[in-house]
DNA sequence: GTCGACATGTAACCAGTTACATGATTAA
DNA sequence: TTAATCATGTAACTGGTTACATGTCGAC
């Protein structure tokens, strides 16, 4: 056998699996489903065969090792990271370079769009979207205050805090120019 | 000839074409490539190969037409929104349903297991980052002040200033955040 | 005579989703 | 006995992307 060369660059939900098997050995597929949602879930939520799917990959690449148990229930595969699965996401996360695509947003552009074909329209579609994002909001409040169970990334859930309260803003400021220019 | 049956939703890339479209007649793909990366090339950017495709399925779906003309210069495909595309766009844009799936930042997620690697590997990835959000936020502020010749949207132009100027709020609070914990 | 803008595509790939299939075990 | 939770997948599809292929025309 050769020492594993990994084929290609992984995919952000790859290292994000690898990132999760990262904290602690012997977790499952479905462990780490549970794990994601609680953990990373308002930012990334691969489905579910997809995960196993990465899974799969991760091990046949070298970079995790599977192992076949069954204690009183369904057997499960428990999952490890090996040094090359250590190695490859200390690499990741050291690296600075970012790729910055557009943020593809559905509702700006349907927004863009509807502004053309009657600003009442528009600004009903931005108090839906006010709607949604105050409710996200009072959710990921809810989450600062209790910290949960698992505890969530404070530094990330901010971020979310801080793009939803400058959104609400935008919200009613836009609201506010829809309403001048229809009425 | 029966009419025109739509098999199923479009997707957003779509409607987007559709909505451009609908703006005048007789665009050429090169003409809507160019308008797109210009209207809203900050929140969508097809790539070109998709941008043909999507404009032959419009046309097979009875929701445009084409013409081919050649008149000094390589021979074009004009595209003409029809009756049926018109309809198609103006439910799109009047129905305020929204699918509000979580925003997959890599930087977030990669930021996210960082933070447990190395607090000063977190911190030059918002450093990074902040530097990036810097200077597109000042190529808005630009394009905001001056209009261009395709005139921006400046609501959903301010929608990105908001947002990036939270962003850059957070970054200066996260680095000391994470300065602190590393000093 | 060659470079850049105009103009349209094809083929192969990619990362992911949906819907479905399967089966064990535990609690009501 | 039936529902919920545990547990792992397959097949088909979707909505794109990258790299490549092909050719016209004007300006220098």
């Amino acid at each position: 056998v050769w020492t594993s060369t990994r084929r290609k660059a992984l995919s952000t939900t790859e290292y994000a699996v690898l990132g999760l098997l990262g904290a602690r050995d012997d977790q499952s597929g479905y462990d780490l489903l549970k794990r994601l949602d609680r953990a990373v879930g308002y930012m990334w939520a691969p489905a579910k065969s997809g995960l196993y799917a990465v899974l799969g990959r991760l091990e046949e690449d070298g970079l995790a090792t599977v192992r076949r148990v069954r204690e009183r229930g369904p057997s499960k595969e428990l999952y490890r990271l090996t040094g090359a699965g250590r190695d490859a996401l200390a690499a990741w996360v050291s690296d600075p370079t970012l790729e910055l695509r557009p943020p593809r947003d559905p509702f700006l552009l349907k927004l863009h769009f509807a502004r053309r074909a009657s600003p009442a329209a528009a600004a009903s579609l931005v108090r839906a979207y006010r709607a949604r994002v105050a409710a996200l909001l009072a959710e990921w409040e809810e989450q600062e205050r209790e910290g949960a169970d698992e505890p969530v990334d404070l530094i990330t859930l901010r971020f979310a805090l801080a793009r939803a309260r400058a959104t609400l803003g935008w919200c009613d400021e836009t609201l506010e120019t829809l309403e001048a220019a229809s009425g």
